[in-house]
DNA sequence: AGTTGCATTTCGCCT
DNA sequence: AGGCGAAGTGCAACT
C-alpha cells in the first residue's frame, strides 16, 4: 500500500462528473491498484475514489498544468468501464509504501441471521402458544424468514429486518398474497418484526392487517444459553 | 490526520460484534476523532471503523495483553452510543501526522435530480403532445417525480430512477393507487422511466399497466442548451 | 457470471 | 433533529 499526502485537485468522469478543488489530502493506492482520496473529516467514504480493477499511470504535466503549478498527474483508468480519475499533484508532502500482505478479514456476529435464529429459538416472544414450523420457508418469490403457528393453530408468516422499512412490508405483503393462495396454509397472518420500525412502515403494515413487533436483540440474546457465543 | 501502519488486532462492539485477527493494516485517525482501519484490498469501505462523534484514548496493555505481545491499546468510544472499538497494536511500523485543513468538498453533476430536470424540460421524450404539469408533485405518501398530461389530456405520473428496480415499480404503484382516488386527476396512467430497467421490474410494471421508458442521459443532455453546464 | 438483498451503510434533502 | 430516498453504493450469498 502506498500512502501519499499531497496538495492536489481531482477530476472524476464516469457515471457522473465530479471535481475536487485544490487542497491537501491523503491519497491511498492499494495493492489491487484502487485509489482512495480522503479528507480529514466525513465518515469512512472517501471524497473520491476508483474501484478495482483499474490501472494508474503517472504522467508529466502539460505546459498549461505546469504553469498552474502541477508537479505530476496521476491518471487512474477503470479496466472495464469508461471511468477515470485525474489527480493533479501540486505538492507532495509525504510519500511512503508498505507491504501489508493479505488480510484475514472480518469476523461478524449479530446481524439479521442472528436475529432470525434467536427469534426462531424463542418463537413464544410473538405470543403464548406460538410454535415454529420452518425457518427460511421457500416460496416461488423467495424464502419467508419464519413460518409458524399461533395458539389457535393459524399459520403466521414472519418477516425479520434490523430496520423495519416500507420495503420490508411490501416484501411480506407479496409473501402473504402468495401463501394465502395455498389452501393448505390459508389463512396466513403476517408479523413484521424488526429492531426499529419506521412510522410509515408501521402505518402501512397496520393498514394491511400485519402485526408489528419490535425485537430487543439483547433481551433475546439474554434468554439464550451463553455456550454458543463466538466471544 | 494521523496515519499509522501497524500489526494489530481489532474488536468492535456496538450494533454488532466483530473481530479482526492480528495482521498489518493502515490506521487512519481523522481530525474529528473518527478512526478507519484499511487493508490492502477491498474497495473504499474500511475493514472496520468508528464514525464521529467519538473519542480515542491510548491505554497501557494489561499483563495478559503484554504477554501476548501487545505494545499499546487504542480504545475508541462513540460519544452517543454504546459503540466502541478496541485496537491492540503489536508493532507500529510507521506513525505520522499531517495538518490537512478543511476540505472544500466535492462538486457533483449528473444524478437523479439532473435526470428529472432534463426529462421535465424535454417531456415530449415520453410522446408527442405531452405537457408538464408539475415536478415533485406532493402527495400524502411522498412526492411524485413528474406529473404531466398526454396528447389526449389524460394525467400521467412519472417515476424516475437511475436504475429501474422492483422497488421503484412498487413506489409508483402506490402513487397511482392514491392519485386515482382523486376525481380531479383520475384516470392516471403510470410511466416508469430509468436509465436501466431490470427485467423483473419491467415484467411487474407491464403486468400492472405501467409503461417502461429507458432514458438516454447523454441524448437528453444533448437536446439541452449547453449554457447551463458546470464544466 | 448475473441477481438479489443487506448494511455498524453514508449522504443529502426536506419537514 | 428526524424521516426518507438515493448511492459511481459495497458486499456476500445464491441461482
Amino acid at each position: 500500500m502506498r500512502v501519499v499526502i499531497a496538495r492536489c485537485s481531482v477530476d472524476y468522469e464516469g457515471a457522473l462528473v465530479a471535481h475536487l478543488p485544490l487542497a491537501t489530502r491523503l491519497l491511498m493506492v492499494k495493492a489491487d491498484g484502487s485509489v482512495l482520496i480522503h479528507s480529514d473529516g466525513g465518515s469512512y467514504k472517501p471524497l473520491n475514489w476508483m474501484a478495482p480493477p483499474c490501472k494508474m499511470v503517472e504522467l508529466e504535466p502539460d505546459d498549461e498544468e505546469r504553469e498552474q503549478g502541477v508537479a505530476s498527474v496521476w491518471l487512474v483508468q477503470h479496466a472495464k468501464r469508461e471511468d477515470h480519475l485525474r489527480i493533479r499533484l501540486h505538492e507532495v508532502i509525504s510519500d511512503s509504501s508498505h507491504d501489508l500482505g493479505i488480510d484475514p478479514g472480518l469476523i461478524k456476529d449479530g446481524v439479521e441471521a442472528q436475529l432470525q435464529a434467536l427469534l426462531a429459538e424463542h418463537i413464544a416472544t410473538l405470543g403464548d402458544g406460538y410454535t415454529l414450523l420452518r425457518r427460511e420457508y421457500a416460496t416461488a418469490i423467495g424464502p419467508v424468514d419464519i413460518l409458524c403457528k399461533d395458539a389457535a393453530g393459524a399459520t403466521v408468516a414472519v418477516e425479520i429486518k434490523r430496520r423495519g422499512d416500507i420495503d420490508g412490508v411490501e416484501q411480506l405483503t407479496r409473501y402473504l398474497e402468495l401463501l394465502n393462495r395455498d389452501p393448505h396454509l390459508a389463512p396466513v397472518q403476517g408479523v413484521f418484526a424488526a429492531q426499529v420500525i419506521k412510522p410509515q412502515a408501521r402505518v402501512l403494515a397496520t393498514d394491511r392487517g400485519i402485526r408489528c413487533v419490535t425485537l430487543d436483540y439483547e433481551a433475546l440474546r439474554g434468554q439464550d444459553d451463553t455456550t454458543s457465543r463466538l466471544f
